[in-house]
Formats: structure tokens, sequence, C-alpha cells
DNA sequence: GAATAGAAATGACGATCGTCATACTTGTTT
DNA sequence: AAACAAGTATGACGATCGTCATTTCTATTC
């Protein structure tokens, strides 16, 4: 059943979409080729003529997912142009709808720790995106590039840990306290800069 | 061939031990009950006089795993009755020997995520033993109790996200830039609310 | 309209997953 | 010495894992 080749880019395209959100929802092991493909409406023999491999799949997931998720796009509302500051940006990363939509949300919280995991090449990808996303955040804060680098990495990691451990405490008062206080700290140290540089 | 239930204890004992180790090092779903067995040195069909199911492993291997791990015991080398201080625990979570072993180290880095896949049952299990770590971070710290709970939370949040991402990005340059910039941070900030205190 | 090429569907492979019933072996008790 | 009890080893189960070779269908090309 011959397709054209959009057709194919699309379900390509759609095997990675699909990838990228179950991945983060159910780690990198905890979701098979036939669970992807059966999502992709596709049967899992299929898979094979897209990608050489699970590995393959992995790579091309993660970096659409590091793409697609959290921070700039958690909800796609802003209008064109703009960007959200920073406290916005922590806002949005630190609410109980991001804990509870890890499909959608931050690949880095979600699958720094299966990349970890894998091999070095794998790790070299993750970190080529990961210092895209370090750079967007950096844009957004006041100061040199490397006092403004250095401060996109604090806050990244204290975003990251924060979300982690709160999904690691399930729902309960423990999980969104650690959101909050977190969240405004954050808060109460970029006003404090704020007014410092001003 | 009935052991003595000194015997049963220990091999119960290893299990938990190999567990948290292997889950720490490969996720829990990069590990089958044949590979925790056979390290153990006993055979997979035994497993289930000990563990009604590898749902149960994983409840008792990430509480032996967060009481094993990182921060307060990440090397067993200081005297009794001591205590690290802040930035001495800071200097060692984040340090690359500390990212390269992930095995002996801070459950909550290598197991968060993964526990935050876990049903609600194990990510309350978790959220206690998560409890008593912020507790003991939080007696290091200046300030009362609920100001001291606060930055501990903010500081597990920046160790654990660091590391985590210092691992994703394998061993390069952005894996060590990471870990110092937020190490250093942590220390130049605990200096200055010393020195604000005192 | 016929031949060809390209992509998905089918179905199978060996390996491993979690789980368990059974057999065996050996301390403990009588 | 014999009977019992208790914990491990054996071996198998169905399901699912990642991976392919083969078949089938349909766009495209002639």
């Amino acid at each position: 059943m011959r397709l054209t080749k959009a057709q194919r880019a699309e379900n390509h395209d759609r095997i990675v979409r699909v990838a990228a959100k179950l991945f983060r929802e159910k780690g990198v092991d905890g979701v098979g080729i036939d669970e992807i493909m059966v999502e992709a409406s596709l049967t899992h023999g299929a898979f094979y003529g897209h990608f050489p491999s699970k590995t393959a799949l992995i790579g091309e997931a993660s970096a659409y997912a590091m793409d697609d998720s959290g921070l700039t796009r958690l909800e796609d509302d802003t209008p064109p142009g703009t960007r959200k500051s920073f406290p916005e940006l922590a806002r949005r990363y630190l609410s109980v709808e991001h804990r509870d939509d890890p499909g959608r949300g931050c690949a880095i919280a979600a699958l720094a720790v299966d990349i970890g995991r894998q091999d070095d090449a794998m790790q070299a990808l993750f970190a080529q995106n990961l210092e895209v996303r370090l750079g967007e955040l950096a844009e957004r804060l006041p100061g040199d590039r490397d006092a403004a680098r250095h401060d996109a990495m604090l806050k990244y990691a204290t975003m990251v840990g924060a979300l982690v451990m709160a999904r690691s405490a399930g729902k309960g008062a423990l999980s969104e306290e650690v959101l909050d206080v977190v969240r405004e700290r954050l808060e109460a140290e970029q006003a404090a800069t704020e007014s410092a540089v001003a």
C-alpha cells in the first residue's frame, strides 16, 4: 500500500509525536514499540520502515520533546512576538497542571533520568538540546551573558528538581507544598534582582 | 533446603540491597527479577518466597535506598556524633563521583521520576521518606523550623535537579559546568545567610 | 492499462518479562 | 533415627519485548 511522500512523512512525524508523549509519561523502558505504533494507528511491523531501532526513536523523540515541551509552550496562548517573563514561566512550570501532565510537559524533568541511563551518543544529543533550552531561559534573565547563563542553570535545576520531587510525592500535601514554596522563592528572588538592577 | 531465620532474613536483606542499587542504576523498568536474584546469588524462583510481587520489592528497595543514599552517607567517613555541614553536603552531592555512581547515590535523584510513574500507595510511601530527608536537611539550616523546612525544599530541589541534568548531559563540559555552577551558588548563598545571621 | 516501486500489514523469531506450582533439600523437633 | 517444616531450586506458563523477512496493496511511471 504505497503512500505519497507527504503521507509517509506524516506517519513518521506522528510516531515521533506519540513517542515523545508516551516516553515522558511512562518512561523509555515503560513503553514498547507496539503501544507506540497502535497509538499512531499503525502496526508495529511498520516501525522498522521508519527507524532502525527503538534507540533511534528515543533520540528523535527526546529531541522533539525538548522542543515541544514545557517552558515556552506549556500552553501556546501567548501572542506571537511576545515572550513569557521568567516569573510567568516559573508559575506555569511549578503548577499542579504541569505536574499532572508529564506527557505534554518539560522533557528535562520527564526524560533526563532516562537519558542518563542511555549511551554516550544519546547523552551528547540531549546535551545539545539542553544547551538550547538554557540559552532560551538565559535570554529572559538579567545580567551579562555569563551571569545569565549561570543563573539559567541554577533556576532550571531548581525547577526540574522541584517538579520531579512533586511528582514522586503523589498528590498529597507535600507535593503541592514543594511546588508552592519553590515557586514563591523563585518569584521573590527575581523581584529582588530586578529591583537591584533598576 | 531449609535455612535458619537469620539466613532467611539475610537473603531478604541482600535482595533489597541489590535491588536498591540496580533500580537506581538502571531504573525500575530496566531491571528484571532474574537479574536481581542472580546478583543476590539466588534463583529467580526464590523471589516469590520473599515478596508477593515486583511492586512490593520496589517499595522496600526505594525506602531502603532513601535511607542508604546520598547526603548523610555518600561516604561514611564522618566520625559518629558529628554532622556534615550543608556546604559539605552540597560539595559531595554535586560531585562527579556522585554523578557517576547513581547505584550508591541519592535515591531521590535516581528514583523520583520512576516513583512518579507508580501508583498512589507507592508515592505516599515515597513521600514519607522524602519528608524524613527534608527534615534531616532542615536541621542543618539556620532559621526557625518553617524557614528551615522551606529552605531545605529549595536546596534539595536545586541539588536534585542539577544532578539529574548533569547525568543526562553525559560526561561533557556542560555536565560539569552545571555541577560546578550550582555548587558554587549554593555555597555562596549559604555563606551570605550565615554572615547575616551572625 | 500494465509494470514497477515503495510503504504498511502480517506473522513469526528468540529472548525476557513477571508469576507460580511443584520438587527438593536440609534444619529442627520429637 | 524418624517425621516434620520451611525455604530454595527447578522448570514452566502466557505475555510482551525488539527485530525482521515476507506478503500485500496502492501510487506512480511507462
